[in-house]
DNA sequence: AGCACGCCGACT
DNA sequence: GTCGGCGTGCTC
């Protein structure tokens, strides 16, 4: 009887895939493990082993396996359950899902190369006569390049369709074309080298000296990283060793062998943890107890609690304490936060109490290392507290006892492009059902949605509204821009007000944090003879003045030009820069004061791998009076010396185009305002308005949550909108307008048969081009009393008849499920 | 997604 | 005529 299995394949495709296996391999074969298939004519791709069966395609002969990858399962059951799930949910592919599960050095799959055929004499082409230009282009870059990729090949004939030409080369025998595997990624290891954990105690010490006696070389090394390990606190590389004490390898060695030493491999780059842990004991204040005591009281009844604290109330204890408790059990801990926040302040808090227990997963940490966290929490084998992004959700835990979620109200925990467009904490929910594991949202200020499961009793609550220490929260006022303007008050985008605080402050010989939310309010160039700026060719935007390399930029496409010196429509030199950066206002402090420190923190400036940790530690160790910055200074970041954080302002935020723009004005000028006086002096917050009696501004200076909750709720309720509401939003993309407009009236036609009413659109979005596509969106909203599983296949069916009408093959099509 | 195949317009 | 672009279909 022959065996076959059903393999998930890595790409957007909507169903498994069935190939044939010989007895023997099933025998080495089971769920989860991967495998390489032959995929189309030539391409072969790591796919994973979802089903194995007796039961012979109908309609196809299966081709057989290729190879198998795996001697154990790579992807756990629970893995593939949650996949499953988040196909359904999310509307997306199992392929899409393992895309981005896996770590890529997990996935080898083949690309496409050709190389000159061994019988073909490459040195002979200037003579050689019947070659056309592609054919003596190609050899001539195979002389100098042995290897030659399909993209490469695209550009060196400048042209697409290049496959009839390298197809009939290859049947003139001049070139082979092949499969190269991307090779396995070698991590690069650094020898380090400790003292076998048997000698731990120093009372062993003279009876270890004693049996070197006759090995001066051996007792040498010893005595060096004693020494060496006295002075620096730090791990000992091998070669440091060898330099210092002036041995070779192979004393090394020898102590090795007899035990003495110990060697270990750490990865170069990685963030790592030095030293043994140092475990300080964590004593929680009366608060803090009492939200240990909440949540652990919420979790007898219900999987889930929300922990709302304050900023700098000492949530992070509170974490610790639940994740000791849980490792103390045995069970794994997954620690989510947004990209941003995952600071090494943090991992280095954690590492100091938890040692190597703590694991780091997120993008910034190179492939192999990714392998080897997947590895270890595949194995259980070391490490229990995986602290990571987004992704992380996709480990291969075994027995998970507790998730965080911190900083739970982020929107960055929604992945929106690629897909699968999944949330990353509605997803850890899931996933933490299937092990009965608790689940913690920590935030300062809860997403609507959290809190109303607070309310609607699915979630625990729990609360910290003191600061640590009892430092007296900082006093937040509002200025208003309009009454500072008609008095002639304002110095650039500052007013009289800020200004005279940031004088008084650094005067204290405190520092200063300034905060401008860049999105959608960039400087761009504007002519004041004719009002014209100057657009991206691709997309639907104006250009960005970006004064560092003096360019305009397109920030959607990249597009970029030099800087314009007179206007592109009417000539007139009169060209003046609207709207406002971080950048103009970095510029603007330094003529305002000369004599101060000022430095910038947005993506442009942190760039680097270290930038980001660069700005930080300067400023913390002072040597910075006045950070400017974006998004990137609310999170995670404990500065003690900040008295006053200005924002500049306001009503950019309040004003952005989505119906959650109040709410995480909210979220965010709450989050900023934390950032201002942390030890004993009490902190000043500024925000600069146009708007002072805006509703949610007074509820950020009165900090009142509940009060932003209840109003907010009602607006949804009103205009439909979550948490009341679920929504799906598709998108659709076309470089041809009028088959966009065809394309999306038809689907839109199709829903509001189906569902007759709350079917949005289709509408252009705010920036209806980028990259020369045309974008417009349908959104769905789904009532509470509406099936959720029902719509989805509604939903579903849409997109798929849409996708078999000939006429729509070439518009892309998005399904967004909860898109915000 | 990646690749082949087939149709059709625009060049030598 | 043929080259090369582009739409269409299929992948076990």
């Amino acid at each position: 009887m022959p065996f076959y299995i059903d393999v998930i394949v890595p790409l957007a495709l909507d169903q498994r895939f069935t190939y044939s296996i010989t007895d023997d391999e099933r025998l080495l074969l089971d769920l989860g493990m991967r495998v390489a298939v032959p995929f189309g004519k030539r391409k072969v791709y790591t796919s994973i082993v979802a089903k194995i069966h007796e039961k012979p395609p109908l309609r196809y002969e299966a081709k057989p396996v290729e190879e198998l990858l795996d001697k154990t399962p790579t992807v756990t059951a629970y893995q593939l359950k949650l996949w499953k799930w988040m196909a359904d949910y999310y509307l997306c592919t199992e392929g899409e899902i393992l895309r981005s599960a896996l770590p890529s050095a997990l996935l080898i799959e083949s690309e496409t190369v050709i190389e000159p055929h061994p019988d073909f004499d490459l040195k002979a082409i200037d003579e050689a006569e019947h070659l056309n230009d592609s054919e003596y282009l190609i050899l001539q870059a195979l002389q100098k390049q042995s290897l030659l990729k399909i993209s490469e090949i695209i550009l060196i004939l400048d042209k697409k369709t290049i496959f009839p030409v390298i197809n009939a080369m290859a049947e003139k025998g001049m070139i082979l074309i092949n499969q190269e595997l991307n090779r396995q990624y070698k991590p690069k290891l650094q020898k380090y080298i400790k003292l076998n954990d048997h000698f731990a105690s120093e009372t062993e010490l003279p009876g270890l000296l004693e049996s070197l006696e006759r090995a001066k070389k051996q007792k040498q090394a010893l005595l060096k990283l004693f020494s060496l390990r006295a002075q620096t606190q730090q791990p000992i590389s091998a070669k440091k060793l060898k330099e210092e004490a002036g041995v070779s390898e192979a004393v090394v060695k020898a102590l090795v062998d007899k035990s003495i030493f110990e060697e270990y491999y750490v990865k170069k780059d990685r963030i790592e943890y030095q030293g043994e842990a140092s475990s300080p004991e964590i004593y929680l204040n009366e608060y803090q107890e009492k939200a240990l005591e909440d949540i652990e009281k919420g979790f007898e009844k219900l999987p889930v609690c929300l922990l709302q604290g304050v900023t700098s109330s000492g949530k992070t204890e509170v974490y610790i304490k639940l994740i000791e408790k849980t490792i103390q059990q045995g069970k794994q801990v997954l620690y989510l936060l947004p990209e941003i926040a995952l600071t090494t302040q943090l991992i280095q808090r954690l590492q100091d109490y938890f040692g190597d227990e703590v694991l780091v997963y997120h993008s910034k940490y190179s492939v192999n290392e990714r392998v080897e966290v997947y590895r270890h929490i595949l194995d259980d084998s070391k490490g229990k507290i995986v602290i990571g992004a987004r992704s992380s959700i996709f480990l291969p835990f075994q027995n998970l006892g507790l998730l965080v979620i911190d900083e739970s109200h982020e929107s960055s925990f929604k992945q929106f492009d690629p897909a699968p467009r999944y949330h990353a904490r509605d997803t850890a929910i899931v996933l933490a059902s299937f092990f009965q594991a608790k689940t913690l949202l920590g935030t300062a200020t809860p997403s609507l949605e959290s809190f109303y499961n607070v309310k609607q009793d699915k979630y625990a609550f729990a609360q910290l509204s003191r600061r640590f220490g009892n430092v007296v929260p900082p006093k937040v006022e509002l200025v208003d821009l309009k009454d500072q303007q008609r008095k002639q008050k304002m110095t650039g985008h500052f007013s009289e007000t800020l200004i005279k605080a940031i004088e008084a402050t650094l005067k204290e010989g405190q520092q200063v944090i300034l905060f401008q939310n860049r999105r959608g309010y960039s400087p761009i160039l504007e002519c004041n003879t004719c009002g014209h700026a100057p657009q991206c060719p691709n997309c639907d935007v104006s250009l960005t003045y970006h004064k560092h390399n003096n360019t305009l930029r397109c920030h959607y496409c990249g597009y970029h030009i030099a800087m314009q010196t007179k206007c592109m429509a009417c000539g007139s030199a009169d060209v003046t820069t609207k709207g406002f950066g971080t950048e103009q206002i970095e510029t603007e402090l330094n003529s305002l004061f000369e004599d101060k420190v000022i430095k910038r923190m947005d993506l442009d400036t942190t760039r680097g791998k270290f930038a980001y940790e660069k700005i930080i530690s300067a400023f913390e160790n002072r040597e910075i009076d006045i950070l400017v910055g974006t998004q990137m200074l609310t999170k995670g970041l404990d500065f003690r010396h900040v008295k006053l954080v200005g924002v500049m302002n306001a009503d950019s935020l309040l004003n952005f185009p989505d119906f959650r723009a109040h709410e995480r004005s909210f979220q965010l000028l709450v989050q900023v305002a934390g950032r201002a006086g942390r030890t004993a002096e009490q902190g000043q917050v500024l925000i600069q308005t146009y708007n002072p009696y805006h509703r949610i501004l007074q509820q950020v200076t009165t900090n009142s949550y509940n009060e932003m909750f209840k109003e907010q709720l009602d607006e949804r309720r009103h205009f439909k909108y979550p948490p009341l509401f679920r929504m799906i939003k598709i998108t659709f993309k076309s470089r041809d307008l009028n088959k966009l407009n065809e394309a999306s009236d038809w689907l839109a036609l199709y829903y509001r048969q189906i569902f007759t009413t709350n079917v949005l659109g289709p509408e252009f979005p705010g920036i209806s081009r980028i990259r020369n596509e045309y974008h417009k969106n349908i959104l769905i909203k789904i009532p509470q009393e509406q099936s959720l599983t029902k719509t989805k296949s509604h939903v579903k069916k849409g997109v798929d008849k849409f996708k078999s009408i000939a006429q729509f093959r070439s518009i892309k099509v998005i399904t967004n499920v909860d898109p915000y």
